[in-house]
DNA sequence: AATGGTCAAGTCAGC
DNA sequence: GCTGACTTGACCATT
C-alpha cells in the first residue's frame, strides 16, 4: 500500500496548481506558471519520498486553461523536456499518480458544448500524463456526472460516450462513486457494462450507499481494476464532526483510520487520504498502517 | 502591504 | 427563478 494527499502540500511553502485570471492570459503568463508549477511539484515530490508517501494527486491547474479555446500555445512542445524528466523522476521512485478532473467535467452532460469540453479535458489530463511517460497505472478519477432528472437515460448516455473515448484517455480513466449521485452499485453497473475500473470513495460510500459493507464494497471496486490498471486506488477520509455531512475532516482520525484498515485487510490498495490538512493526514495515516506511532500527530483532545 | 471580491466551466437542492 | 454548496485556494483590483 503506498499511501498520499492531493494536490496541495500545506508546509512547503509553495502551490503547484498556479494559475492566472483568463483576462490576463498570455503565453509569458502561462510559461510562468507552468514553470513553477513543475518547479514546486518537483519539491512537493521529493518532500513526500523523504516521508515516504509515494502516492500524489497532481492538480488539474497544472497548466492552466490547457484545454481553453483561448490556449493556443504549444505548451506540449515548450514542457516536453522538463515533463518527460518529471515523468523519469517520478518511475525512479515508484511514485504512484492520479488526477481528478473538477466538477465541471461532465462525460454525460446533455449539452453537447458541455460534453465536447470535457472530452477536451480529459485529453489534457491524458497528454500531461503521456508527456511524463508515465504508464497506464497513472489515473484519471471522474464522477459519472449528471442525473438530469433520468438516472437510467444518464446512466446510457455515460455507457454510449465512453464508448467513443479515445484509447490514450480510456485507459487512464476509472469513475468513482461519489456522495450524492452515482454510488457504488452504480458504478459497479457501469463497469460490468464497459470494463472501467472503479476507485472506490470510502466516505462517500459512508455518505450515500444502500449500507453495503465497507469490506466487500472496497473488494468488488477492486475486483474491477486489471493488472495493467495497477493496484487498485481507494479514497478516504471521515466526517468533520458537526459539520454538513459529507464535509471532509481537518484532522485524521487515527481511529476511525485503524477500523478502516482493519476493515479493508486484507486487500492491498494505494490509499488517498482526502483530509484537509493533507501531508500532516498522510503521515499519520502512515504512521498507522506502518506502526511508528512517532509519525502520528493530533493526539487525543486536538482533534476538531 | 493588507484585504476581500471574484474566478472558465455544471448540477442540484432549497428557498 | 435565484442562491449557495460542492472544495478551496489564490489572483488581483483596490485601498
Amino acid at each position: 500500500m503506498r499511501i498520499g494527499y492531493p494536490c496541495i502540500n500545506r508546509s512547503i511553502g509553495c502551490s503547484a496548481s498556479r494559475t492566472f485570471r483568463l483576462a490576463s492570459y498570455s503565453e509569458a503568463r502561462l510559461c510562468e506558471a507552468v514553470n513553477q508549477n513543475i518547479d514546486c511539484l518537483t519539491r512537493i515530490l521529493a518532500y513526500n519520498i523523504r516521508e515516504g508517501l509515494l502516492f500524489f494527486r497532481i492538480s488539474s491547474d497544472m497548466i492552466p486553461f490547457a484545454s481553453h479555446p483561448l490556449c493556443a500555445a504549444d505548451w506540449q512542445g515548450t514542457f516536453r523536456g522538463r515533463l518527460s524528466a518529471l515523468g523519469t523522476f517520478i518511475r525512479n521512485y515508484r511514485i504512484r499518480i492520479s488526477m481528478h478532473p473538477d466538477q465541471f467535467i461532465l462525460l454525460n452532460a446533455r449539452d453537447e458544448d458541455v460534453y465536447n469540453r470535457s472530452v477536451a479535458e480529459l485529453a489534457y489530463h491524458a497528454e500531461l500524463l503521456d508527456l511524463m511517460g508515465l504508464s497506464a497505472t497513472a489515473k484519471i478519477q471522474l464522477h459519472v456526472g449528471g442525473i438530469y432528472g433520468d438516472r437510467e437515460e444518464s446512466i446510457k448516455r455515460f455507457l454510449e460516450r465512453y464508448g467513443r473515448l479515445d484509447e490514450t484517455i480510456v485507459r487512464r480513466l476509472v469513475i468513482e462513486n461519489d456522495d450524492s449521485r452515482y454510488p457504488l452499485a452504480d458504478c459497479l453497473r457501469i463497469s460490468r457494462e464497459c470494463g472501467v475500473p472503479v476507485l472506490f470513495d470510502s466516505f462517500h460510500h459512508a455518505v450515500f450507499s444502500s449500507g453495503e459493507g465497507l469490506h466487500d464494497s472496497a473488494l468488488s471496486a477492486a475486483d474491477t481494476w486489471s493488472s495493467g490498471d495497477g493496484l487498485p486506488m481507494v479514497d478516504y477520509s471521515s466526517q468533520y464532526p458537526s459539520g454538513r455531512p459529507g464535509k471532509h475532516a481537518e484532522h485524521l482520525d487515527p481511529d476511525d483510520f485503524a477500523r478502516f484498515l482493519a476493515e479493508t485487510a486484507p486487500l492491498d490498495f494505494d490509499c488517498m487520504l482526502e483530509i484537509k490538512d493533507k501531508e500532516s493526514a498522510a503521515r499519520s495515516a502512515l504512521g498507522i498502517a506502518t506502526g511508528d506511532p512517532r509519525l502520528v500527530t493530533g493526539l487525543k483532545g486536538q482533534r476538531e
